[in-house]
DNA sequence: GCGACAG
DNA sequence: ATCTTGTCGC
């Protein structure tokens, strides 16, 4: 019943190696988008675009799905990548702020890699606590949140851009996110 | 009484 | 994450 888990762990080491570290501009970026998900009846996962630096807020998506996969501590994408795709809906922006760790994961590959490494898109992980047997060289403490490398990034650029977006400790955009996927609305 | 790895 | 009690560490 763990025999699975172990075939995934090892999908996420070759993943992994697919994940590109490269610096970005925060000059050339125009766009942040953020998402997060939240648990009532259903999954309700939320997307919010923010103009960069300024966030001003410039488009919202919710929305809702049944998710059967359990919470487990390295394989939370397992649970979270349909409902994360689902908000983000094709929507296009610079970068995007994935409420989980990137790199800062025992197997190099957690959330925010895997979101960036389907859309090609950057992303970086942001979360509230780091995980177990973890590099310290993997992540960067911006004020509240643990920022990691999700894909297409280097983390200097990450914890640049996170540090441009924080209000008390954590970045807005992910605080819109959380908020939005918590009670539906702004 | 429980010992806890993102959410 | 969500629920929920007590105020606190082994």
């Amino acid at each position: 019943m763990d025999k699975k888990l172990r075939k995934i762990g090892e999908l996420q080491r070759k993943l992994a190696r697919r994940i590109v570290e490269r610096p970005v501009e925060a000059e050339r970026i125009k766009t942040v988008g953020a998402v997060d998900v939240s648990y009532g009846n259903t999954a309700r996962a939320a997307f919010v675009l923010c103009s960069f630096p300024d966030c001003r807020i410039l488009k919202t998506r919710v929305i809702e799905m049944r998710v059967a996969f359990p919470y487990i501590p390295t394989f939370f994408f397992l649970r979270e990548t349909r409902p994360v795709l689902l908000a983000v809906g094709g929507e296009s922006f610079d970068v995007l702020l994935v409420e989980g760790h990137g790199r800062a994961h025992p197997r190099g590959y957690g959330l925010a890699s895997h979101i960036g490494l389907l859309l090609g898109k950057p992303t970086i992980g942001v979360a509230k606590k780091p995980l177990k047997g973890v590099a310290e060289e993997r992540f960067i403490k911006v004020g509240k949140a643990y920022v990691s490398v999700g894909h297409l990034i280097d983390l200097e650029s990450a914890v640049r851009i996170v540090a441009s977006l924080l209000e008390d400790g954590y970045p807005i955009p992910l605080k819109l996110a959380d908020r939005l996927s918590k009670r539906g609305t702004l």
